[in-house]
DNA sequence: ATGGTTGGCGCCCAA
């Protein structure tokens, strides 16, 4: 089975580049964040003719949003208020796994929680997700954690890890977290799984970079977790970086995990 | 240290 996430920016603006996307890789799952679109209007039509006949989403006007796109049945289809009514969260059961699609704050400029509300915001999202998984799962069923988590949480998922040390989405207080949420529940950090810590991975570059390619001051914000009962199904990760050079491009690009067949 | 760009919406906010 092959499962994708993408923060696409605007489902709307770009269902051409979802069209060459999914025809391309032809995800069996994909998840998308940041839809910026409220239910009523959420291109259902459209994302049907791609061969997605199963579609879950929550949005909301103008900001964040979430959907799961499945060639196969939905069952079980819920989303979380975490923290606010931000649609950031949507999950649901697909061929015995049950995916969980995530849209983490920003967090803002400043990263500071006393004077930033966006910030703390962020740091209680995560600890808030930690929270409800020790809460209601166990850490040996079948689960994919994934999205777009807003933080590059080792010092190669950035350029510059020193540059970056104060800025939001590298800070050590989000990366402690990002990894405790993580270790807590025995995800599988995929992408890491097949590329070794010493490699630079990014999934997202600036719209602010004239040249993203040549300056290449990436970070990797989009992740896609499993947790232990799916390790021996692992096959491969990439991450789209040439998605970033399509005409009028997200910032984030899409990753795609592969695991084998399910029985 | 600063500013750079994009999307949605509506004369600015969030990223």
């Amino acid at each position: 089975m092959r499962i994708a996430t993408w923060n696409i920016n605007s489902v709307r603006l770009r269902l051409g580049l979802l069209e060459n996307f999914t025809s391309f890789f032809q995800p069996e799952v994909l998840c998308l964040q940041e839809t910026k679109v409220q239910d009523a209007f959420f291109p259902i039509k459209e994302i049907e003719s791609m061969g997605y006949k199963h579609v879950a989403y929550i949005g909301q006007k103008s900001y964040n949003g979430v959907a799961i796109l499945s060639k196969y049945p939905i069952t079980g289809v819920f989303s979380c208020d975490f923290y606010n009514q931000d649609r950031r969260h949507i999950a649901g059961l697909i061929n015995g796994i049950e995916i969980h699609n995530f849209y983490v704050p920003a967090g803002g400029d400043e990263p500071d929680e006393k004077i930033n509300p966006k910030f703390k915001h962020k740091l209680e999202y995560i600890k808030f997700i930690q929270k409800w998984f020790l809460e209601n799962r166990k850490k040996d069923d079948k689960i994919i954690l994934l999205g777009d988590l807003n933080i590059a949480p080792h010092a190669n998922d950035v350029w510059s890890t020193k540059q970056l040390k104060n800025v939001v989405s590298h800070t050590l207080v989000e990366r402690d977290l990002l990894i405790s949420l993580q270790e807590s529940f025995n995800f599988i950090d995929s992408a890491r799984y097949f590329t070794n810590m010493e490699e630079k991975l990014y999934s997202w570059w600036s719209y602010r970079n004239k040249d993203w390619r040549k300056s290449d001051r990436g970070r990797r914000l989009d992740h896609i977790w499993a947790s232990s009962p799916l390790e021996e199904k692992l096959r491969s990760v990439q991450i789209i970086k040439d998605a970033r050079s399509w005409s009028k491009p997200s910032d984030h690009v899409p990753l795609i995990l592969d695991l084998q067949q399910l029985d």
